[in-house]
DNA sequence: CGTAAAATTGACTGACTTCAAATTCGGTGG
DNA sequence: CCACCGAATTTGAAGTCAGTCAATTTTACG
C-alpha cells in the first residue's frame, strides 16, 4: 500500500512488468512520465461519455470503475479498476470518450497527457506493447463478464463476481480471495451484473444462508470456497495472471537476421 | 470484394489505415508479413477456447464470430468481425486463448505467425499502435453489446443489433445500412443478443409487424431506419468510424525537442 | 440525535423461458 | 424435375426468474 511518494507511478510499472519485462532505460521513462496528481473523492468523475479526453489516468491507491448509459438512464457497469490500472488506457487514446469512469472509493490517480502515452509507445515499442496486452487483459475479463451477465442465473452472477475480486485483490495484496473490503454498494453489484438491486440483496441473502459467503455492508467473506467457485462457473485463466513474462524484449536483441 | 490476390493482406492494411497513416516501408512491411492462406468452410474453427495460439488471424473474406461458453453448455456470441479486421489480435497474443473463433460464413483468412506480429510492432511501433488502436475499437464494440445485453429490452437488443450490422457493412461496402445480406441464424442472434431463440424469433415478427424491418431468412431490409434507431436506442460514436487519421507518425518527426 | 442513503421485506406483475409440436426451407440424390 | 431429409423457423401453452412498486428498517456520519 505505502508506495514510494517520489515514485507515484511506480504501480504502473509494476503491473505492466506482469506482460513484459523491461530494461532500465525503459524503467525509468515510464516513471519519468510527466503527469498530475489527484485526489479524488468517492464518485468523483475521471471521464465523461462524449469528453475529448486529452488525458489517460493511472489509478494509484483506491478503486474506479467504467460505466455506460442507455438513452433512459439505465446504467451498466462494465468493469472495476484496482491500483497500477491505466484505467482508460481503454478510453483516451480514440477520440472520443465512448464511456464515462468514476472513482468507486476515494483514490489517488495519476494524470498522463494521452501524447506522453503515444510518445512513450513510439520511442520505447515494448513499452507499447506491455500497455496494448494490459488492454487485452481488460478486455478478456469484459468478455468473460459479458458471459456472466448473458448466460449465468442471479446468484451465478453474484458469485463469480464474488470469486473474480477475491482473487484480483490477493494478487494485488489487498486482500485475501476469502475475505475483502468490499465497498459496492447492491446498486452497482446489481448494475455490474445486470440484475436489479432488490433481486441483487435477495441473492446475497440466499448466498448466505447457504453457507457460501457472509456478507456485511462493506466486506465479504467467503465461508465455502470450493462451493462458491462451483456456483460462480468460475474459472480463473481469463485473468491472464499467470501469463509468463516475456524476457527483455528478445525481438530487440536480433532483429537483422530475418530468416524467412 | 474483388481483392487484388497477389496483395491478400491488403484489408488488413486499409483498415488498419483508419486508425494510422502508414508511409511506404510500414506499408511494405506489413505486407510482407508471413503468412498461410487458408479457405475456411462455415462454422470451422479458428481458435478454440484453451488452445495455445501461435498464429494471428486475418479475416480476409467472409464472417467470422468469437464466443464463449458457460460450463454447462450456454453460449455466448461476443462479437462478429467482417473483411480486413484481424480477428483475434484479441486472443492470440496472450498465452491462452480465454475463447473460440469461429467462421460464421465460407472465408478466405490468412494465419500470421504471433511472433511476426509482435515484431512488427516493435520494429514499426506506428503500425504497433495502430494495431493496439484497433482492438480498441473491438473493446469499445464490446463495451456497447453489454449495454445492450444487460439493459435494453428484447425488441431494443434486436434492433440495435441490426442498426450496428447496417452501419458496419456499408462502411465496408459490403451492403447498405438499410438492406444487407444477414447470414446469422436465429440461434446466433439469440447468442448475440442473450436472448432465446424462441423469443427472438417472436421479436423479430413483431419488428416486422411494426414496419420497422422485413426479414428474410437471410437478409435484412430496413423500412424504417429513424424508428428503428430510436428501437434501438442506437448512436453510432462508438463504433468510432470518423476517427480523424493522425498524419503519417508526427511524433517520430520531432522526438527531440521535449519540451516540458 | 437527526438525516439521508442504503438495505431490507412483501406482494404482485410481466418479460422472457421452457417445452413440445408443426411447418418451412434449402440442398441433395434419384 | 421432384421427392426427401435435416436444419432452421414458427407457433402455442404454460411456467418462472427476476422486475416493479412501495413501505419499512438499518446504517453511516456529521
Amino acid at each position: 500500500m505505502a508506495e514510494d511518494p517520489a515514485e507515484p507511478l511506480a504501480p504502473m510499472l509494476r503491473k505492466l512488468q506482469l506482460w513484459r519485462r523491461f530494461d532500465a532505460q525503459e524503467q525509468a521513462a515510464l516513471l519519468a512520465l510527466p503527469r498530475e496528481i489527484v485526489d479524488l473523492k468517492a464518485a468523483a468523475y475521471v471521464v465523461r461519455e462524449g469528453d475529448l479526453p486529452t488525458h489517460s489516468c493511472l489509478l494509484i491507491s483506491g478503486l474506479a470503475f467504467r460505466q455506460k448509459l442507455t438513452r433512459t438512464g439505465a446504467r451498466t457497469i462494465l468493469a472495476v479498476h484496482m491500483s497500477g490500472d491505466v484505467v482508460d488506457l481503454q478510453n483516451s487514446l480514440l477520440e472520443v470518450a465512448d464511456h464515462s469512469v468514476q472513482a468507486l472509493t476515494k483514490a489517488q490517480v495519476a494524470f498522463i497527457p494521452k501524447e506522453a502515452i503515444v510518445d512513450l509507445a513510439l520511442r520505447f515499442p515494448n513499452i507499447g506493447l506491455a500497455m496494448w496486452y494490459d488492454t487485452l487483459v481488460d478486455s478478456s475479463i469484459a468478455r468473460e463478464w459479458m458471459l456472466n451477465v448473458t448466460r449465468r442465473e442471479g446468484h451465478s452472477r453474484i458469485a463469480h463476481i464474488v470469486c473474480e475480486f477475491g482473487v484480483r485483490l490477493e494478487s494485488l495484496s489487498l486482500g485475501l480471495r476469502t475475505s475483502y473490503e468490499f465497498p459496492m454498494t447492491q446498486e452497482q453489484l446489481a448494475d455490474a451484473t445486470g440484475l436489479h438491486p432488490v433481486h441483487v440483496n435477495r441473492t446475497l441473502k440466499e448466498l448466505e444462508r447457504t453457507g457460501l459467503i457472509t456478507y456485511t455492508r462493506r466486506s465479504i467473506t467467503v465461508t465455502n470456497w470450493s462451493e462458491l467457485v462451483v456456483a460462480g462457473d468460475f474459472r480463473e485463466t481469463y485473468l491472464h495472471l499467470n501469463q509468463p513474462k516475456t524476457s527483455p524484449a528478445p525481438e530487440l536483441q536480433a532483429p537483422v537476421a530475418d530468416a524467412e
